[in-house]
DNA sequence: GCACCATTTGTGAAATTTCACAAATCGGTG
DNA sequence: CACCGATTTGTGAAATTTCACAAATGGTGC
């Protein structure tokens, strides 16, 4: 069986929608060619009923998010990845996905790509899928040259990428024009994301998070690239087309990278939204800003998402240079920490969660785990070691800002 | 008669005590001999009754600061400066003067310093003020050459001063050295102060200032010179011997430069109290800091005097500078503005002022004349067009600090 | 053990702040 | 001029904070 499936290929097709047709016609269903990011590659024009999920993915060009989601959680996407044969998937009436069977394209186990066979009228039965993954097999050498062709193409990509990101090209006529040849539109805003790995980040785990890059429709990334432990893009919220587009692409994506790859500990930051392309390198320093105070922000509190978000950490750098140059503890917070060490007290601590409370002694009560009166009483007590009016919003600013630094200049 | 006084000085003193003792005789009467800056210069042995303002002169080897400053109030000294002859000066038992005739030791109008005859058991006549006239020219010339010693070695202390303030001596043990020599004793702590007017200072009030610094008791200063618009001194603060010993000293300096000499506009500021001398250079780039946020400061806050008041101000300047390089304007704040424009609202002062007052709606409304709930809805529309929360103390210390930059920013 | 001091907790009244609601005011618009 | 929405002010009850006082706890030195 397996090799009158095979003998069936062994001709040439001039266009991957041919090899389609082809493949539709002898299975007599519907099917879709996709590559490994599930973008849409060709499809099979053959009159037949057609699910809701194929159609969005013939409209959008691209298989919608959830259903990627859904495959994913149901075990199908991992399972085409394990196994060389294909799979029978049944229907998932909840995202409109009529009952298929899939393979994926693949060359030495490395992912080129899938092929879905939308279950029709007719049932597929077990010789379909022998043809489907001998079909596989040559797909495999058709995708590998498409794949080479864009590998070219994104060579030069990246590298223009990181000339935008140095300011290199600074010109925005000349970047709109480059950027016309590349892509049907240029973004209207953009922003630059950088994720920050504990190690240099292996081909493989660059192919993950391209997976889900690619495939997140809260985003569309223009360009990216990689060195050493990070990854830079350059991303245009999409849904919705605002800043939180981004922060739910990252929220995703980080609960993503754990859930399906098990890739745990990635900083991320982004820089603020430009509409000029020439902004790029701003919105690229400022993500990395972000990522910087991030990795030096004490553990409880969560990190920042974007530039804009930093508040006063955006001086952070400025100010913890200044302050070591000085190398002038304060002398207030010293004598206070003495105290302390003296009298087996936590008066400094309390002081930091009150200020962190916004001087609510109840909040910070709470924090603590302790009485009002005893959070208003050690107060009291720092009031006059430190002699300071803690009611002061200029005295306050200047003590939070200081236990801030100190906690980053660990 | 005035020749006949005359006659009696043409002889030579070989001190300034003999000179004393002298005038004494003659007059029958004790006598004391002051410098420019009411520092004992020399005082007659003579047995007789003396008051308790000459002892306290004599003990302390200066005239005590309330007494010059009654002598001023009362216009003593003034007139003392303005004639040359001698001026009967009624008992004062407020403190402990006796009455007494004074005359000033005067070369080309510039003072060099005061003659004081105490009026004993025999009343002083018209033709004892003759002889004290005499006296107080034979005693110029005297004092003269005092003087020019006194120059030549105040150059050499001036020169090493600066070699402090700069850093250029740091060996602790060299310093030392060098101040036994020219003090009896090393100040224990010692900050640098800075004045600055807004014009170089002429010579005439530069002595006007040493005049005042020396005669104060509340700091014994070291070192002092000036350079352009600036006046820089050591001082060790004595009464009371921390801090505020020189915080008094400078808010009475500033009174009594008004007062006296009619001089007004004068930026101060004071570097740490250091115990080493080594640090006098900290201290004077502390001082000169501290003028510098004075300059910056809106109107209405009062100026810092120490360096350690300064609190996040002390890092204002790195701040402006990381702020200028970024050139970013506050998204949310300039949202703001631009809103108050429109809608010819007040909400960024009525922000700024919340902050100020720490968040206290009360305060703040009292403070713009508006009634609470005005406050109150004021501060919630803010929070929607900045889409911050405003009981967040990140958030207030972030935006407080913003706001406070800009003001020093124009 | 006891006295002493700093610290913590509990209690309740007084002061203050917050909040919802309504009425008044104001500027611009059709 | 009436109307609309935004803003300001007024009112009073509810919630919260502040404060004074007292009692309990706990460690230290004698």
């Amino acid at each position: 069986m397996s090799q009158e499936a095979s003998r069936l290929f062994e001709r040439s097709f001039s266009s991957l929608e041919e090899f389609a047709d082809f493949i539709s016609e002898k299975l007599q269903a519907p099917v879709t060619i996709e590559d490994s990011n599930h973008r849409l590659l060709a499809y099979s024009t053959h009159e037949e009923h057609t699910d809701s999920a194929r159609v969005s993915t013939i409209i959008g060009r691209r298989v919608p998010e959830q259903v990627i989601n859904k495959l994913w959680r149901e075990g199908i996407i991992p399972s085409l990845h394990k196994q060389n044969t294909s799979v029978k998937i049944p229907e998932i009436a909840e995202i409109g996905l009529g009952s298929r069977m899939a393979v994926a394209i693949k060359k030495k186990q490395e992912i080129l790509g899938y092929i879905w066979v939308l279950e029709g009228e007719r049932a597929l039965r077990e010789d379909d899928a022998a043809v489907l993954e001998v079909a596989s097999e040559k797909a495999a050498t058709q995708l590998q040259q498409v794949q080479t062709r864009n590998k070219e193409e994104e060579r030069g990509r990246q590298e223009y990428f990181w000339r935008l990101l140095t300011g290199d090209v600074q010109k925005e006529e000349d970047i709109e024009r480059q950027m016309r040849e590349w892509f049907p539109v240029s973004p209207r805003t953009a922003a630059v994301i950088v994720l920050e790995a504990e190690e240099p980040i292996s081909e493989s785990m660059y192919k993950k998070i391209t997976y889900l890059v690619t495939t997140s429709q809260k985003v569309k990334c223009y360009f990216q690239t990689r060195v050493q432990q990070l990854i830079v893009m350059l991303a245009e919220p999409v849904y919705p087309p605002d800043r939180e587009g981004i922060r739910w692409f990252l929220e995703d994506f980080i609960v993503l990278l754990k859930e399906r790859f098990q890739i745990e500990q990635m900083e991320a930051g982004t820089g603020r939204l430009y509409s000029s392309l020439a902004s790029i390198k701003n919105s690229y320093e400022e993500a990395m800003e972000v990522i910087h105070v991030n990795k030096k922000l004490p553990a409880e509190r969560k990190p920042f998402v974007f530039y804009h978000e930093l508040g006063f950490y955006r001086y952070a750098e400025a100010l913890i240079e200044q302050k070591n140059k000085q190398n002038m503890l304060h002398p207030e917070l010293e004598a206070l920490k003495q105290y302390d060490f003296r009298h087996n007290t936590e008066l400094f601590q309390s002081l930091a969660v009150f200020l962190r409370h916004d001087g609510n002694m109840k909040k910070a009560s709470e924090s603590l785990h302790i009485h009002v009166n005893t959070m208003a009483y050690r107060i009291k007590r720092v009031e006059e070691i430190i002699k300071k009016d803690l009611k002061d919003a200029y005295e306050k600013l200047s003590l939070l800002l200081e236990i801030s630094l100190d906690e980053m200049n660990k």
